[in-house]
DNA sequence: TTGACTTGGACGCCATGGCATATAGTCTGA
DNA sequence: TCAGACTATATGCCATGGCGTCCAAGTCAA
């Protein structure tokens, strides 16, 4: 006799520590084998990915994405442009805002990751999402991240 | 046609980054709730219910537990024994450790910050875990937890 | 036009984590 | 029993993120 009265309830305590220490983990493997490979990390990898996948994105835009905050991510655009991966252009309909796109070397730097990215994410989960029951949890995840984004939950106010 | 030649495969890249997203927008709104009724962030509260359930644990074992290094761990419990939340006592068989035990002030925020966890992570979550795909996802994350813990998975060096 | 309000984003201060190093305590083998 | 290796933790420096603040630019209304 749990929480739950009838057996329909998930443990959401659990549930919450379980994915905060999959992804702490993850993070940090994938952190060393990008580092050591590329010279960089993850979240500059996530950061470069998307602006590929959406060239002419602005600040604001990046910040959203990731739910983190305006400050931060100009400052890590900062970084990626300082190394030469992605260029500001102005924005000729707003003067406020730039957009933002890879250069060559940042696209090229971005297609390598993503290899050394998605092998080392194979070996890392070996296995543990495969079948009916891992297909359902990737869905899962996906449906529960849709709408924590349409409920606008968890931006940060910067 | 994509990465997968039969069906079976999982969108590995994808799945991670649901898995980050949820996480960094469940951690803030998190945040944000545990703040303002308790004067704590998430963090804080996952060190104390830990110490909680495993009185008599030491630095180095919480660090373990959340794939943290040790130097981290060290200054995120010097927070809470000033804020006098959780006491180190001198462990009578290591004289270099120090084992760590709450304080009653500290039993009852874990106790108080806990119902405010639960119930909003349940509002977050609203039902999006309930049903088999539900609770075979919760399952198939306990279980990628105990493989990456199993095999050290992205433990930090310090 | 002009003045009030909004928006995009850069910047500074502070908190926190990683990592390297320092130090004290413990153990092991001549 | 003593030197050297190892272990637990503390501490300092640096990188990064949150958050508040500032300012330029845009919008709107009269």
């Amino acid at each position: 006799m749990a929480s739950k009265s009838s057996g329909a309830g998930v443990d959401l305590p659990g549930f919450f520590a379980d994915l905060v220490r999959c992804e702490t983990r993850l993070y940090n493997a994938l952190n060393d084998r990008l580092r050591e490979r590329h010279a960089i990390v993850t979240s500059q990898f996530e950061f470069l990915r998307y602006l590929r996948d959406h060239a002419g994105a602005r600040v604001a835009d990046v910040a959203a994405e990731f739910a983190i905050g305006i400050g931060a991510t100009s400052k890590g655009v900062d970084r990626l442009e300082k190394q030469g991966w992605v260029v500001r252009r102005p924005n000729p309909s707003d003067r406020r805002s730039s957009l933002l796109e890879l250069t060559d070397g940042g696209r090229e730097l971005v297609g390598a990751a993503e290899a050394t990215f998605a092998e080392t994410l194979a070996e890392l989960t070996a296995g543990a999402l495969d079948g009916p029951s891992g297909l359902a949890a990737v869905r899962v995840l996906s449906e529960l991240r849709s709408a924590l984004e349409r409920g606008q939950v968890g931006l940060p106010t910067g």
